[in-house]
DNA sequence: CTGTAGATCTTCT
DNA sequence: GAAGATCTACAGG
């Protein structure tokens, strides 16, 4: 049931197992739009976030994955491993990437979590990948860790079905045919998404 | 509104 | 040694 605006208020909701990720990646990004990024800080605090867009990354086969080709480097290990667990990494330096790993493990996909809306923020305060991390202070801590409330990071579902709409990836333009694959997913129309 | 530059540093060649 | 799954600020039209 759809009745306010952009997903919120938060409904009965119930947390997703490892195992739920998995499975088909592009499946997956596609149903982690409308779930809830719950986060809970050093305060004890919990803050939950509704998902809004998000990229999947299919690995050997795909250009613009980390693992494309089968590449295995320290950083890209934990892709390697089973799904629902967390991959993160640095990027320019300065910004921290969440992702979602997927599939079982030897299959080295992921999901890249891009945009959330959190209650009682404004709409814009976790519109891109790395403003989302920084929001929830996720950083590197997180490597490898499952995606479960004992790591004080999880994702919940609450039957929120919202509209979502396929584009292409964002920042991959040297990815070459990859490119053009329509595997971003956004909630149409959000105010929270990193570009329209 | 569009384009461009700078920040900043890990990772892999 | 170069590039990057980004963000922000600022200049110009």
């Amino acid at each position: 049931m759809q009745t306010e605006p952009f997903g919120l208020p938060v409904q009965d909701s119930r947390v997703l197992v490892p195992e739920w990720f998995q499975r088909d990646t592009t499946e997956v990004a596609k149903e982690l739009v409308g779930c809830l990024l719950c986060r809970q800080l050093e305060t004890g605090e919990i803050v939950r976030a509704r998902i809004t867009e998000t990229e999947a990354y299919l690995g050997i086969a795909d250009a613009a994955c980390h693992t494309f080709g089968g590449r295995k480097t320290p950083r890209t290990q934990v892709m390697y491993g089973d799904g629902g667990h967390f991959y993160v990494y640095q990027t320019y330096g300065m910004h921290f990437l969440l992702n979602v790993i997927t599939q079982p493990a030897g299959v080295p996909e992921g999901v890249l979590l891009r945009a959330a809306m959190a209650e009682g923020q404004p709409a814009r305060w976790l519109a891109g990948p790395a403003l989302l991390t920084r929001g929830l202070c996720v950083d590197k801590s997180f490597y490898g860790k499952r995606v479960s409330p004992e790591s004080a990071l999880w994702i919940e579902q609450d039957g929120c079905t919202p509209p979502v709409i396929a584009r292409p990836r964002i920042g991959i333009d040297y990815a070459g045919e990859a490119r053009e694959w329509p595997l971003r997913f956004c909630w149409e129309k959000h105010p929270s998404l990193s570009r329209p």
